[in-house]
DNA sequence: CGGTGGCTGGGG
DNA sequence: CCCCAGCCACCG
């Protein structure tokens, strides 16, 4: 027998049979403290799905589609000191907690790209407070924090996404982690909870990638949303919520400004089937999932 | 893993 | 005005 089959067998023994997904009513040690860190509120399903629980966001994912259903994840200021995207801080990873797991080059030679759902730029900060941080070059470098950037990068974090009309330089996903990236987070020092998720419209005619050995399983989302909550200055809860079409070209987006994708959570409930930040309801400012458009006018 | 290149809004 | 940051792609 060798090595590598040694290693086969340990793995789909020792790892593979024991799913990495939990219930909520599961969670030990900490577990649970990580899970409402990041999904305020409580989990938005229903019913009690399994979710993946990694120190910097919890997600509900799609094996059946390959990507995500919805990732949630608190930023505060600390958590945007990430490591500069280089060297072993770029490349995308094979999630080991996930069965049959898809592989960066799933993509190559799709025409989509590798779409960050929980966003690199929040996954930094020392969340152990060690007074340590990940970093390559730094002999000081904390293992956990590492861990969690690392993490951000696994492909079970990613779904296929149009660079040009969506998550690249002047697309209107760019364009709203930017402002949540510099303004909100870090000019505002907002404490957000975010979750951002796939949407499928129909699921009989589903589009799937094509890369340059023939079409795969992982199944490309119609429109992507982001909602948000956080608390005012009043110490309200706001939230609201942003929808974006999947379109190829920049010309077929139905908005030019930011501000025109803002919609309210309860539509999104409404498209999604989840109940977002379900038991801060009555917290939420004028007793409604309802966005406050001037209030967001001025922060975009 | 290192290197190159595209894109674009914002900042010096 | 150019250059850079932060999304990425692709190649050897």
């Amino acid at each position: 027998m060798n090595k590598q089959l040694i290693v086969s067998i340990f793995l789909v023994i020792g790892i593979h049979s024991v799913s990495a997904q939990k219930l909520y009513s599961e969670l030990i040690n900490g577990q649970d403290s990580i899970y409402n860190e990041h999904v305020l509120g409580g989990s938005p399903d229903s019913i009690e799905l399994p979710v993946y629980i990694r120190q910097g966001y919890v997600m509900q994912y799609n094996n059946a589609y390959r990507i995500p259903n919805w990732v949630a994840y608190h930023v505060i200021p600390d958590y945007l000191n990430t490591p500069k995207r280089e060297k072993k801080y770029k490349r995308f990873r094979t999630d080991p907690d996930i069965d049959n797991p898809v592989k960066k080059d799933n993509y190559t030679g799709s025409g989509y790209a590798r779409g960050h759902m929980a966003p690199y730029f929040a996954m930094g900060g020392d969340r152990d407070k060690n007074g340590k941080y990940a970093d390559l070059f730094d002999d000081n470098s904390d293992p956990y924090d590492d861990t969690i950037v690392l993490q951000a990068n696994y492909m079970s974090n990613i779904a296929p996404q149009d660079q040009n009309a969506l998550n690249g330089a002047g697309g209107p996903w760019y364009a709203l982690e930017t402002v949540i990236r510099k303004k909100l987070i870090k000019k505002e020092k907002m404490d957000l909870n975010i979750i951002v998720g796939t949407i499928i419209d129909n699921p009989n005619e589903l589009k799937k990638l094509v890369n340059k050995r023939g079409e795969t399983d992982i199944v490309i989302p119609e429109r992507f949303y982001q909602v948000f909550i956080y608390k005012d200055d009043t110490k309200d809860y706001v939230t609201a919520g942003f929808l974006f079409p999947h379109v190829r070209e920049r010309y077929q987006l139905p908005y030019q400004q930011l501000i025109d994708y803002l919609v309210p959570v309860d539509s999104i409930e409404t498209i999604t089937g989840l109940n977002f930040f379900k038991s801060l309801e009555n917290e939420v400012k004028e007793s409604e999932k309802s966005t406050n458009k001037v209030y967001w006018k001025e922060l975009l």
